[in-house]
DNA sequence: CGAGCACCTTGATCTAGATCAAATGGATCA
DNA sequence: TGATCCATTTGATCTAGATCAAGGTGCTCG
């Protein structure tokens, strides 16, 4: 019988990402039997709401499909994504209160959710699962610090082929040497104009206007549905490297 | 003799932040005299380089005093500070690879230096350790994401009144119910007018116009090297409630 | 004491991107 | 089959903040 769970138990997860990319894959398996003994999936779809900001959650949940939408409202309304979850990354703060940005469903999503109590227990049991927590957070940081170099100092130009450029590399994920066999990329970006306004800090016609410049030379070709086909990734990664041709560093390095 | 390093090693501590709010405070004895056994000051003085981007650090620091700022360099020369380090916070990854950003005092800086494998040998044996290491690097994570909202939707007078209230938060760690014994608060700002600039996603012109408005509305008096009166911290506040006053949020909550 | 230098302020102008305003397109539904 | 409701695009205009360009201010050092 005990088997019998553990057999279904590991069954459940055999396509999940989060066993191939996330935390289950550095469990062993008496620590993923039971985190999976108590684990429950999730369905939202597109714009519901996981959590609320200001809310302690009861659940730790990993993304197994779809993208989730870390975000932030200022009193006038306005909004900013602070984050992205996508498959595999885990959702929620171990050993910390209340969350300080919610948690939206930017397309259709798949969670596995865990009660709090056991990941924090196993947390504070297995050395593996809290350097996971500790690693993943630190990851999380260093992407951080990108989008602030992103919101900081960026042309909205480079902003949108930051985002194409990573959306792209999401899913192509090339090998070092990439094949360049076929050279048509076909990307989905999961997110509405909106979305991407409020993640890359500008409005929703600067989006639009900017996406329609790279369709006008040839850069990508927009498809419906939020598909886009990327002709020349090699334009848009000019586009970020922001010296001009010919010229060194304007003036000397500052320190 | 023993027990005669031991007291050293703590007697040095006794007045480092790094002990009263910091990783050490976390230790116990036995982990605390481990970790002062190897550990050294150094001393940086304001624009010196602790840390280059790229590199794999051989040590962990702490803060002791002063302000270590974190930037990263765009090919174009244009710079981005995303973190400040405060005494008592962390200088480098655990477990991680190269740093991804370079690290350099911006004021004279006291560090308190622990070799990697040391302190990685900590974490990896004591639970509060690495507890500590999570809960740190989860704040971190925290502040760059309100550093996210700042920089993709606050407008540039916000954004210098959210520095200063942050810089006088720091300092004058007022309790819940505050005081108001003194109401003109001096604070120093440790930043060059550039630095600023550079950590708000600003020019240094729009940084001196913003004080200047500030300063002639009353709500500041400027001091020389670097200091600041604050006369109106309301005001300052105020600004920060972006939606306009007998308004509420300009449209529909978005979702 | 004045030259040199680093930092900061102030002024004039320009522009990327915001804002305001319509038009277009694409789904759903009765 | 069109009416409704979206998201998106496109156009016209405005403006916050960047950029360009001098001046101040205060420091150190000969």
């Amino acid at each position: 019988m005990k088997w019998q769970r553990m057999h279904k138990a590991r069954a459940n997860c055999v396509a999940c990402p989060v066993l191939s990319q996330g935390l289950c894959g550095a469990l062993n398996d008496q620590e993923a039997l039971r985190l999976s003994s108590v684990s429950w999936h999730r369905r939202f779809s597109a714009g519901q709401i996981i959590h609320a900001e200001g809310e302690k959650p009861s659940y730790f949940c990993a993304v197994m499909t779809g993208v989730v939408k870390l975000m932030k409202s200022l009193p006038n309304g306005d909004q900013q994504i602070v984050g992205l979850l996508l498959p595999g990354d885990f959702l929620g703060r171990p050993f910390g209160g209340d969350s300080r940005s919610s948690a939206i469903a930017a397309t259709n999503v798949r969670l596995c959710s865990f009660p709090r109590a056991v990941v924090e227990g196993l947390a504070s049991e297995s050395r593996v699962v809290e350097r996971w927590l500790l690693d993943h957070v630190s990851d999380e940081l260093e992407k951080a610090q990108d989008w602030i170099v992103l919101l900081g100092r960026m042309s909205a130009e480079q902003r949108i082929a930051t985002f194409i450029l990573s959306v792209m590399r999401s899913t192509h994920f090339e090998d070092a040497a990439a094949p360049k066999s076929c050279d048509e990329i076909l990307i989905e970006l999961s997110l509405s104009r909106t979305e991407m306004a409020d993640y890359l800090g500008l409005t929703i016609e600067t989006v639009s206007r900017q996406i329609a410049r790279l369709r006008e030379r040839g850069v990508i070709k927009v498809g419906a549905s939020r598909t886009m086909i990327i002709r020349q990734p090699e334009a848009l990664e000019a586009t970020l490297e922001a010296a001009l041709p010919g010229e060194g560093p304007k003036s000397t390095v500052r320190i």
